[in-house]
DNA sequence: CGGGATCCTCACAGATACTG
DNA sequence: CAGTATCTGTGAGGATCCCG
């Protein structure tokens, strides 16, 4: 389980970081902002993401489901079909996760310069 | 270099993914939180950050450094003062995460149950 | 005290193959 | 199509030593 990039199973850890880590977790991030736009299938999601593995999108959608912010639908059909949403909990989530994205957006400039000043002061 | 849990020096990642994950990194998330109060000395946010090895710490800074989020004041005394502030960016980038922590803080029983029914579910 | 340089390790994450 | 199972490397991250 765990798609956590740090102590998964963490025992000493009080629970709050969990959530917190889950939430920003690598691929945690970017299904929130995915799905805070609308529903996906497991392979839509996949491609709209890019550069996921199956294993890595799963494991990631497992969590976020444990934890009650994300909404898996099976259909009983063949072939497979699996829709996955945001619970309430998990909008209010992806829009703060959301928030952050944008603000990136916007933001991604200065912090470019400020790189370039940075990597600049040490020849 | 980088602090971040994937994927480094990423080559064919865009570099808005990049700041996201400098942003969202495991120790970034806690020193944007723990800046966002006031400024620190290094020890200091070491203690109040809890559990992280001097070199995950002075990465992280130096990463968020570099983006422009993070100010570095070393004083040369001896012995060696040094302040870590958030600049104007930074305040931003807090902000933003910070509401992150606290939502998880207020949501945190609702993550628990969801939890245990979920895993309940599963005998 | 702040942090650089090393070494080591484990678990995250990818690739592949198989199933319903 | 939507997963599960297994196998493996690789690098994040911890520990330790050292130096200004």
């Amino acid at each position: 389980m765990a798609v956590s990039k740090w102590n998964v199973e963490g025992e000493a850890m009080c629970p709050r970081r969990l959530v917190l880590e889950h939430v920003t977790s690598r691929w945690g991030v970017l299904v929130l902002i995915e799905l805070n736009e609308r529903p996906y299938r497991f392979s839509e999601l996949r491609r709209a993401i890019g550069r996921v593995s199956e294993k890595m999108l799963t494991q990631t959608l497992q969590t976020l489901e444990r934890d009650g912010l994300v909404h898996r639908d099976a259909k009983p059909v063949i072939p497979p079909r699996v829709d996955y949403s945001l619970t309430e909990l998990g909008r209010e989530a992806a829009l703060l996760v959301s928030a952050l994205g944008t603000w990136t957006e916007e933001r991604m400039d200065d912090v470019v310069k400020a790189r370039e000043t940075y990597d600049g002061a040490r020849t």
